[in-house]
RNA sequence: GUGAGCAUAGCUCAGUUGGUUAGAGCGUCGGAUUGUGGUUCCGAAGGUCGAGGGUUCGAUCCCCUCUGUUCACCCCA
């Protein structure tokens, strides 16, 4: 028994499966409901495509692959499974530079990350990725956030909220919080503000080379309430030009979000909110649901610059990614996950050997008429048969003894009422009403 | 990369202050007369008590190592 998955892994077996495609379908619909269409790519990628971009703590997530023959036997790599879904897509937009713009896609596909597994986080999950390239107009980074919204609410969340900031007033905050220090320092402490408190983030930037006067001004910056206009508003009396720029595109951003129909509570401008990947340079977002405490269900932001690193030419593009596991771990949570339910809705038995060849009639004949259809495989009394019908969830039964078979016909039993009655096989199909 | 916990049947867990045949519930399989499920009853299969080493007359139980796994940090979906 020392048989293992590969850690951070997963079997899905058929429930837990129905249940993802089930999720899929539907963030699928949504996406598909705003013009996305679908991309594919490929599991791995050259190394370099992938490197430099996300940024030296994503970097060493990356899982490289070796060359093979004999520079693998020395260690070198070359390649490198997919980290995201969006540095593939900058690719693909790179060496397709007849697509038409804007170019709008969706993709959901497995990526991988050498990360140590933990609750609702594994090596390889799914991202489910809508974005919109060519643009830099707000009107694709409040689609956005619609989608996103939409998407969550198809699934029957009620209780996210997707909190909004810009990466230009993140750096014009840690600009003015003291030019010395390193941007991405105060915003990753900043990030853990709620969870390690206002003190601890306090005696952290202290430590970091933050003085009083700066403290004192990030403070004044970190303290405004979440909200939308009025901390915008508030916001921008604090920041320098570039913070200004990032508040005013957020005051359009929220406002088309609004009208697309994004409900006022479930969105909000917090200036506390840091994403660590490299690539973006405008609007950022990420999603939380506040029952079950779990990282973010989604995120997602403007990366203006990422696709210019492959082609030179500078095309701007924005978009999101829905954490297939996260959500599905919060839906298992809430106990919003339906019933199991088997993948067909009528057992064929088959009463003795006689009757097989009927049997096979039968169930070739339910099947055309479009009933999803299993045969009883094995040689069992019905008794056997109609109690695996009934453990495995199928809601009809389809016998035929000798009788049945002299006159042509079909029994077929209802489980939910506990009802049969027999009838023509030509009115099978349409007898079984689901 | 850092820290902590856990590891007994397919699953969820008991248990032995170290002592002859390690238990339960659920699940699985079979049975309760002739062509009928769900409930009930009866029965069966299934464990080298994660792996290796050590202490001991004797270890599933104590010690060490390894592996797996869970949780937290970092970071993130």
């Amino acid at each position: 028994m020392a048989v293992h998955l590969a850690k951070g892994t997963r079997d899905f077996l058929p429930p837990q499966m129905r249940h993802r495609l089930a999720v899929m379908d539907k963030v699928r619909a949504v996406f598909e409901r705003y013009g996305f269409e679908p991309l594919g790519t490929p599991a791995f990628e050259r190394e370099e495509t992938l490197t430099g971009k996300y940024g030296d703590e994503g970097e060493k997530l990356i899982y490289r692959i070796l060359k093979r023959g004999e520079g693998g036997r020395e260690g070198d790599t070359d390649l490198a499974l997919r980290y995201d879904l969006t540095v593939p897509l900058a690719r693909v937009v790179a060496m397709n530079q007849d697509l038409r713009l804007p170019f709008k896609r969706w993709q959901m596909a497995p990526v991988w990350r050498a990360d140590r597994p933990q609750r609702g986080r594994f090596r390889e999950f799914y991202q489910c990725d809508a974005d919109i390239v060519g643009t830099t107009s707000p009107l694709a980074d409040a689609e956005c956030l619609a989608v996103c919204s939409d998407s969550l609410t198809a699934l029957g969340f009620t209780n996210y909220v997707i909190h909004l900031n810009d990466r230009r007033i993140l750096r014009s905050m840690a600009r003015m919080a003291g030019a010395h220090v390193r941007e991405t320092t105060v915003l990753t402490v900043v990030d853990k503000l709620d969870k390690i408190g206002a003190d601890a983030v306090s005696a952290e930037l202290r430590e970091a080379g933050l003085d009083d006067e700066g403290l004192a001004r990030l403070w004044s910056i970190l303290n405004i309430p979440a909200g939308h206009h009025d901390t915008l508003d508030k916001l921008a009396e604090h920041l320098d030009d570039e913070g200004r720029v990032g508040v005013t595109v957020l005051h359009e951003v929220l406002d088309l979000a609004l009208a697309m129909g994004v409900p006022a509570e479930r969105l909000v401008v917090d200036p506390t909110l840091a994403r660590g990947l490299d690539y973006y340079t405008g609007p950022v977002f990420e999603t939380v649901v506040t029952e079950p405490k779990i990282g973010s269900v989604s995120g997602g932001g403007r990366y203006d610059g990422l696709i210019g690193m492959f082609s030179g030419q500078p095309i701007p593009a924005v978009g999101v990614s829905l954490g297939l596991e996260r959500l599905i771990t919060v839906m298992e949570e809430l106990g919003m996950v339906g019933a199991n339910t088997t993948t067909a809705d009528v057992l064929v038995t088959i009463h003795a050997p006689e009757q097989r060849a009927y049997a096979l009639k039968i169930a070739a004949t339910l099947r055309v008429g479009g009933i999803r259809t299993e045969l009883f495989l094995e040689d069992k009394k019905l008794k056997a048969q109609l109690k695996y019908a009934n453990a495995r969830g199928f809601r009809w039964v389809a016998f035929a003894g000798p009788d049945e078979e002299a006159a042509g016909a079909v029994t077929l039993k209802d489980f939910v009422g506990g009802v049969q009655r027999t009838v023509s096989l030509q009115d099978a199909a349409s007898s079984i009403d689901l």
